[in-house]
DNA sequence: TGACAAATAGCACGACCGTTCTATGCTGAT
DNA sequence: ATCAGCATAGAACGGTCGTGCTATTTGTCA
């Protein structure tokens, strides 16, 4: 019972790897099979399908995403330093050969169906949850802005990750970096109590 | 218009289509050949690889992306009327069945190498690059404020898109077209001059 | 240790992929 | 009317895909 548990870890860390590089249909079982020194047939029992695998991969995504971004942030005081780091751990996140794997997945999902895509929605409408929620805690912390739209930030937010994603990885602009801050800083700034009138 | 062209233009459009539902890489020479009545060879003689029909496909969907959004746009009057068509131009480009194919394209392509994703980062710089000059222009008009970082503007705007489209396509979320319609009021608000004395 | 189940391998299948080669039909200029 | 050249078809190639079926090895527990 250990060592399969053990071995499907192992063969989803490497799936996870690969499809942050070449997406979710880029990921073929052959490949997969080799690079995991198995078989294909011994792979695929696995799983069953595909599709299945496609799921599994989602949720280890899911799973190291909340491992290396969510629970630092959590650990960090609540209020502003939480969405900071929130932010800081996304682009850390986004670092990652492949970039963000929800975010590649995201536009290679949109328009199909089925339980990889659902789990993927699921991931990513969560992630903004933790997003709007983390403002709502500042809020309270007397830190944003009471009449703040949380939701509306979480929007701005995740906007902001998945512009400025497009801006590092498919354009490679030097300068995104700088945007990006300059962007984030303004949305807090516009977002804080001591409002000095957002321009 | 000679015949080969002519077939070549039909097969073009249909490729377009295709590809903006499925994906570059989910457009094959098959179902494209079916669908053009045409045989695989046929089609095949056309563009020589596969890759040169990706370029094409490109450079079709820029084709059309200018004829559809840009040229009314730049119809408008200059300054803030022209950002605003703009902006409704993509949102009108966004919806056909499959989305933006910038958005989708872009994510596809971002690890990949070769000419097509050359095509595709230079269709979409020349689309920032629009747009900061169409808010380069609204300084002038005096309609935004003379120390407006005109390209930073384009990449919220970009950003907005994009992060817009997420919400749209992928999430689903019904109250997406709001909040795009707020953030891009509150950037247009933030880029305005607030004082009527810039020339 | 022996029995049983789980894990893995080997092999084959049909489908589709991009690509190549060869043959044929069609068209337009001479 | 002829003939070159372009447009298209047909068949086949090697490759990879996901997926079944059937052994065989490996691990677990009485």
């Amino acid at each position: 019972m250990a060592k399969g548990d053990e071995t499907r870890q192992a063969i989803l860390t490497r799936a996870f790897e690969i499809a942050n590089v070449v997406g979710l249909s880029g990921l073929s079982i052959g490949r997969l099979a080799e690079e995991t020194s198995l078989s294909k047939s011994g792979l695929f029992a696995h799983f069953g399908s595909k599709e299945a695998l496609d799921v599994a991969v989602v949720g280890e995504a899911t799973r190291q995403f909340v491992h290396d971004v969510l629970v630092p942030a959590l650990a960090r005081p609540r209020g502003e330093p939480r969405v900071r780091e929130l932010f800081a751990g996304w682009l850390r996140w986004g670092q990652r050969p492949g970039g963000c794997f929800f975010v590649g997945a995201s536009a290679e999902l949109d328009d199909r169906t089925g339980p990889a895509r659902q789990a993927l929605v699921q991931a990513c409408k969560d992630w903004i949850d933790e997003l709007a929620t983390a403002a709502r805690i500042a809020v309270q912390e007397g830190h944003f802005r009471a009449d703040l739209d949380t939701a509306q930030f979480a929007f701005d937010l995740y906007g902001l990750m998945v512009g400025g994603h497009t801006f590092i990885r498919f354009l490679r602009d030097p300068l995104a970096q700088a945007r990006i801050g300059t962007s984030f800083e303004r949305l807090i700034a516009s977002s804080r109590a001591t409002d000095p009138h957002a321009r």
